[in-house]
DNA sequence: GCCCAGGAGCATA
DNA sequence: TATGCTCATGGG
């Protein structure tokens, strides 16, 4: 495990893709690492409460599913007016899953929504702290990913967000054997990075755009900026397309 | 038709 | 602890 390369690699991305300014919106087509005039890294708003429950519900919705189908789904909740804790617990458990259907796993993810929801407005009716990872972690359908999502994007808390893009990678780039847990990832890719939010944001968004541009589940090795610098996948056999 | 997509819970060995 | 199954829609 290469903790220093992880900078090397978060330069290069970011390099070739510059500034990505997550995460994304759906309600005023945006994103939230910009503003109405443009983006300006290291001056991230935090996010109010309405974006805050914007990104939460979406890191759910999100789960094993794109992002396109995620986003159907949070603009059906966005147009039933219900992307606030209390207006989506008013809505019925029947009527939340049949509109969050494109987003697949409807009726799990209607549970989780709900369970987010009673969490959050209770924060908020307390006294306004934060959400621990601890507690997000406890709820039913909320494991280190989507916690971590929410923490880092609608707290602006540093922690890392490994997902399955991030563990495709650094398998690729043979940095990784492939078993390694979640905690062990995040724990690799936290060390060759500053602590800092807009790092980890930025650091997680690039890998995405990385894995959805050139590293897919079948690779598109012609043009990746890491093709005979950081990865030879391009020349392993049966990876990628060799020049 | 098949594969893939910002996972997580649960049963079983 | 680790592996396999389940949940489900929509685009390429």
């Amino acid at each position: 495990m290469k903790a220093p390369a992880v900078a090397r690699l978060y330069e290069v991305l970011a390099a070739r893709y510059g500034p990505q300014g997550w995460w994304p919106l759906a309600g005023r087509a945006g994103r939230l690492g910009f503003d109405g005039r443009g983006y300006h890294p290291g001056v991230y708003r935090v996010p109010g409460p309405r974006e805050r429950f914007e990104v939460a519900a979406g890191a759910v919705l999100t789960q094993n599913t794109s992002w396109g189908n995620a986003e159907a789904a949070l603009r059906a909740l966005l147009a039933a007016g219900l992307l606030s804790p209390g207006a989506l617990l008013d809505c019925s458990p029947q009527r939340l899953a049949r509109l969050i259907r494109p987003s697949g796993y409807y009726n799990q993810k209607a549970r989780k929504l709900r369970g987010l929801a009673v969490y959050l407005e209770g924060l908020a009716s307390g006294r306004a702290q934060a959400p621990t990872r601890e507690a997000l972690l406890a709820l039913w359908g909320l494991g280190p990913e989507t916690a971590d999502s929410i923490l880092l994007y609608a707290w602006h808390r540093p922690v890392c967000v490994v997902d399955a893009f991030t563990r495709r990678l650094l398998r690729r780039l043979d940095w990784i054997e492939g078993r390694e847990g979640y905690e062990e990832l995040a724990a690799l890719c936290s060390r060759g990075l500053a602590v800092e939010v807009p790092v980890y944001q930025e650091f997680h968004a690039l890998v995405v755009r990385h894995a959805k541009e050139h590293c897919r589940a079948a690779p598109e090795c012609r043009g990746c900026p890491l093709a005979g610098r950081l990865c030879r996948a391009a020349s392993a056999p049966g990876l990628g397309t060799r020049p």
